[in-house]
DNA sequence: TTGTAAAATTAGACATGTCTAACTTTGTTA
DNA sequence: TAACAAAGTTAGACATGTCTAATTTTACAA
């Protein structure tokens, strides 16, 4: 039942988590805007994400996750946001750089790994 | 004219160097076996890197890396071991495991990250 | 030297994800 | 309240990369 997603619906699905987070309301045009593609685009793919239920997008109006999505969504982000700050806080890669590879990273780095990643940042962390 | 290859077609590139170094002559059948793809899917790939330049292959004989596509394989394999050396060596990451990621972290990782792995590396090496 | 099996190719289908162009709906404002 | 602009959707094209089925070529063994 629960197929994996592609790197491209784990995308969409962060960036409407993003989205919610920082403005509360989504909509077509925002996602679009959020990932640099046009709004036809976005249109597709969440009227595939909503057949899988990890969005609920009546016509002409806002999107939302669904607690489904909204976990997916999530955990996207967490892989994010540790994969960045290993880069960032141990490794002293650039911010920005970090940003952009963890984008990537995020869709393909296995638990094991991650789990490694997160170990690493919290050590350094308490160290300061 | 150096236009970005895919992830994929920098997979093919890595597989040809790795089979040449392996055993020097390479058929599209053992492409396909490394890869595990079917050999119609190779011979279309290699149709088109041999298009641009990066491989030779006449009709139904081996398939030969071009001094371009050598150049270009031998970087995509230094990225992989590396990445694949760090997460084993510096993380302590199993080595089945360190080996998948770095499959897939080499297609998108940057020049900077790439180069702070390294370091890492180095150091935990020159601690042996 | 010829028949057969292995290797390779071609043809064509399919999935994913993007785009542009054209059309529809919504909401605001004059 | 009517029209216009912004937002959204639909239709359809295209690129990439995979597959299966059918055909062609090669090479070896009888």
């Amino acid at each position: 039942m629960d197929l994996k997603l592609s790197s491209n619906m784990e995308d969409y699905l962060e960036a409407i988590y993003v989205l919610e987070l920082k403005t509360g309301n989504v909509r077509v045009k925002d996602i679009a805007a959020e990932l640099g593609i046009t709004m036809p685009s976005v249109s597709s793919a969440i009227k595939n994400l909503e057949k899988q239920g990890f969005v609920s997008h009546p016509r002409y109006d806002l999107v939302v996750l669904t607690p489904r999505g909204a976990r997916v969504a999530a955990d996207v982000y967490h892989r994010h946001r540790v994969i960045k700050g290993f880069l960032s806080q141990v490794l002293g890669v650039a911010s920005d750089i970090a940003e952009k590879d963890a984008c990537c990273i995020e869709h393909i780095i296995s638990p094991e790994t991650l789990e490694s990643l997160s170990r690493f940042l919290e050590a350094e962390n308490g160290r300061d």
